[in-house]
DNA sequence: GCTCTAAGTTGACGGCGTTCACATTAAGAT
DNA sequence: ATCTTAATGTGAACGCCGTCAACTTAGAGC
């Protein structure tokens, strides 16, 4: 019968694997919740599972959060490097990151915010894959840093604090969202001239 | 029992004026408890009165919320403006605006939170007090902007977006709290010199 | 083939926001 | 002074939530 072969296992009593499954389901549904409205017992609907299964694999509702938010910041990190890299790298390249940060928020609102409200807690929780991922954006502010006067560390955060601030504003519908305003505000961002 | 606790006595059947002791005791939990985990029992609960009696004055607890916010991003306000008026207004005073938006963020991390959580929303339902005080902070941002070159809009938006953005970043851990630092991002942050 | 154990289920508990029927009170008209 | 009425607070109940404990299933290894 059917059962297809290679990525979706047969199921059963046992599913194939729910952790990957229960994280999928969970990130489906943060494209139309926000992120505390999003519950242990419906992620386990999403999935056709008992809401009591989570608990073989998260020992609470906080690590499944923090497991989507680490998927989040992965996914964050790679539309940067994209970005990065579609530019050309340099300082052109950076600015292209700003603004791929950004997009990227008002892309997934739920799942950005869900990344910063967890990632504090994460941190200490795991320590180590999402440690990767963030030090790329700390990286990135640091580096066009040095080719400014000042301090490279005030430069640095700057930016990501232009970055942030902006798109925490066009979440919150503070700011108006406009595409071509996120290039000249993330842009001109690059100060030191 | 007695004890009523400050200012307005007669205590009997119907308390004095619930509406504001409800939006004094939530402000006084968020000192505590994050936003999402104050609950519309336990306000009730610190104030003395039974759960239901909150429906009498706001529509749900969303109405409470926004309630709180409103009088939170007075207070923000209020601390900016003062905060402006020391320094003596102009440049300097700008650059004390923005840092003090930052410091108020971090001295109430939940209430702060829970005004941009719900300003969108409130602005939308409640529609005047809080303009007031929001307006304050574009008004702010706006006037330094034309003493610069650029886009006053620009310019503006990036004050802005620089005081949220490491209000945010520090809040959630990513940048730790350096009091000094505060002062070095925001200053630095009057671009276009 | 039997056993052991990881993975999923069922049922229950307390707490939440909210609703509805009811109790109490302050205030204005008589 | 008394009666009426609308405003204000109470109590019990509903459905949903996160979580725990005890049971069931099925697949892997001797």
């Amino acid at each position: 019968m059917s059962t297809s072969e290679s990525a979706i296992p047969a199921k059963s009593y046992h599913h194939g694997d729910l952790r990957a499954a229960l994280i999928e389901a969970g990130l489906a549904l943060l494209e139309a919740r926000a992120a505390d409205d999003l519950g242990l017992r419906e992620v386990a609907r999403a999935v056709g599972v008992s809401p009591t299964a989570i608990y073989r694999h998260f020992p609470d509702k906080r690590a499944l959060m923090a497991a989507l938010a680490a998927e989040g910041l992965a996914r964050l990190a790679a539309a940067q490097r994209a970005a990065s890299e579609a530019a050309g790298g340099g300082v052109a390249g950076f600015s292209a990151t700003g603004a791929a940060y950004v997009r990227f928020a008002l892309a997934n609102p739920a799942l950005f915010r869900l990344i910063f409200a967890n990632s504090a807690t994460a941190d200490l929780l795991d320590g180590k894959p999402e440690d990767d991922a963030m030090a790329f954006l700390r990286a990135n502010a640091a580096a066009l840093a040095e080719g400014v006067g000042g301090d490279a560390q005030v430069v640095a955060l700057q930016a990501w604090a232009i970055a942030h601030g902006l798109a925490m504003l066009m979440l919150d519908g503070q700011v108006p969202v406009d595409d071509a305003l996120i290039d000249r505000v993330v842009d001109a961002g690059v100060i030191g001239k």
